[in-house]
DNA sequence: CTGAAAGCGCTTACAG
DNA sequence: CTGAAAGCGCTTACAG
């Protein structure tokens, strides 16, 4: 071991910046910044000298320095909540995979609740760093957004607004849970079933109320009467769904299916159904929501309504990069766009007798 | 609806700076700086002034312009992998809700493949942000770290290793996975079990290893002879825990346990014996490894080896700001620390034959 | 094809 | 207690 070793990381190199490029290049800093800017109008050989020199160097431009001046950053601040939930991460994974192929850093911040106290300190100190725009991945309660009237809808970068329903005046991309409560109950009908029970997540959040819409429209359009007692509300963990669960079998003793707002929930319901030896799907099916790799290895494995959050969030970076770069590049017409994505419902052995291949 | 509701986001205000407040109040610059870094030597009178203006213009400072003048950013780089798991995204909210109670921004990295092509592009895209740090919350391959070796172990900020097992000479907290092993080892044979099995993440895996570690050594203190035949290696996927228990019901048919080197794998391996019938915990005890919360709703509940990931990425940015900021006071002695956190193990259903209250 | 000047929005010495 | 000057590391017009 040489002593350079022995010093670790306690050495803190100076920034190499572009003046030594230039000056060691003997030119201005100017043509070395049109040199790693890509801009054409450099001499070939001079180009090139240049470029030896930075690779010598070690040279890497400052992007603090660049953001100063240009009054952009190239990085895009990300709101999220529940990030330790599979639902919310996956949706971050998509988001850093886009931004990195669109070439744009990203700010991340999360919320502790969900109900915000103050989203505009969260903006501002997103602001306060430049970046170019806004991911809001918060899904939207009856009274998360309310800040949105108060500012009156005025923001000095573009925000894109993930999972929410309401304020058609501002871009957002979601998935259509109205969709997925509706097929998953429609798949449940197909099957046979008619008792139709639901657990649905916290009923103040907008995605809860969508899907327990579905199932309640599509049971009143198979003239089947829809009552209070036939659905409990949860937490979305799988605690929760066991304790709705154990609600709705006092409540609706007659219930000969279930769908459950997501698959963690449905988790819990698996459970307890064990304890009582409820046979399923004979004696019970059951949905879930979500799609995630586990609840193909429940057991029985698990039918549920797919949704692509990876995709969602690939398709919000997609969205805030063309509104960003419109903006950028002038254009005033700037007309927010929703975007709903579609659930697919996955069909397992939770609500089918005949075992199909797996 | 007015006109400005309107316009919608378009509207892009011109940022408030130093000047303007600066103008307003009839102050210098410098004074205005001196009030917004709370630095004692200003009237009161004067203090109080510019505050109210910078309440009536709504400024706040630029973090940029402060990072380009101080060389930091208070920003720490993250540097993470397989964001889509829980282990991943559990350790990254305990990273985001430290931070944010240190006063740090988080600048935030997904590697798509765990065998990273350019570790130090990634990294020099950080400091070109002028990042005052980085964790590396990437897990330990056998060779995902042999640019530490190429780079001599130099970098020009403190950077963080998370999950790693070798190269004493740099910061890092782990979890004590060898332990973990012991611990899920030693319960299976207190509960009576002898022949037991395991299936470990890839093998390539710094974790993998050693949580398979620990269940031999146990096995051999116990005088139990280990051969090849008794384990068989997952993905951490629940489908390839299916497969890899297939595997070893050939492999080693006497088997009456199993240590699963995590809880979705574990998840598959219920879900075979299910199919098989085969009576958990009598005819086979099982041990997960992680402790999601899902674990506990598994049928039948999980005995499993709890790790606190969200604690893992909180003393991670400890460890981190402390670093750091010795580093700014001037400290040159800085001693790497490796840090390990011990795992519990929590009993459940899946190992005893009496019920216990769950 | 190349460079001198100005400036992005702050802070850091240094005077007074 | 307050301000004038210089500068962090770049880019943007503007000349030539």
């Amino acid at each position: 071991m040489e002593q350079r070793r022995m010093e670790g990381s306690l050495h803190r190199k100076k920034r190499v910046t572009i003046k030594h490029v230039a000056h060691e290049a003997g030119v201005s800093t100017q043509t070395v910044s049109r040199v790693i800017n890509n801009r054409p109008d450099v001499a070939p050989e001079t180009r090139q000298r240049i470029n030896e020199i930075i690779k010598k160097l070690d040279y890497h431009p400052s992007v603090v320095a660049r953001s100063l001046i240009q009054q952009r950053s190239y990085t895009l601040g990300v709101t999220t909540y529940g990030l330790q939930h599979v639902g919310p991460s996956r949706t971050l994974s998509g988001i850093t995979h886009q931004a990195e192929s669109k070439g744009y850093a990203l700010l991340l911040n999360e919320l502790v609740e969900n109900e915000i106290g103050n989203p505009q300190s969260v903006i501002q100190d997103l602001l306060a760093r430049q970046v170019d725009g806004i991911i809001w991945a918060v899904p939207e309660t009856s009274t998360n957004l309310k800040w949105l009237e108060e500012i009156n809808y005025e923001f000095s970068i573009p925000i894109l607004f993930l999972t929410i329903g309401s304020h058609p005046e501002i871009p957002s991309v979601s998935i259509n849970n109205y969709k997925g409560g509706c097929l998953a109950t429609q798949h449940l009908l197909a099957q046979g079933y008619h008792s139709i029970g639901h657990i649905s997540g916290p009923y103040d959040w907008w995605e809860s109320q969508r899907r327990m819409d579905g199932w309640r429209d599509t049971l009143h359009k198979a003239n089947i009467p829809v009552s209070k007692n036939h659905w409990a509300e949860g937490t979305w963990s799988s605690a929760s769904g066991e304790r709705a669960f154990k609600q709705l079998l006092e409540k609706y003793p007659e219930m000969d299916a279930i769908f459950v707002a997501n698959d963690q929930m449905a988790l819990g319901v698996l459970k307890e159904a064990h304890k009582r030896n409820l046979r399923i799907p004979e004696e019970l099916g059951i949905v879930g929501f979500d799609g995630i790799p586990e609840s193909a290895h429940f057991w029985p494995p698990l039918t549920t309504v797919y949704q692509d959050q990876h995709q969602l969030g690939c398709i919000a970076v997609d969205e805030l990069v063309n509104i960003i770069e419109d903006q950028n590049r002038g254009m005033t017409k700037y007309s927010p766009k929703r975007l709903l994505l579609e659930p697919e419902i996955v069909v397992r052995a939770s609500t089918i007798q005949e075992n199909i291949p797996q």
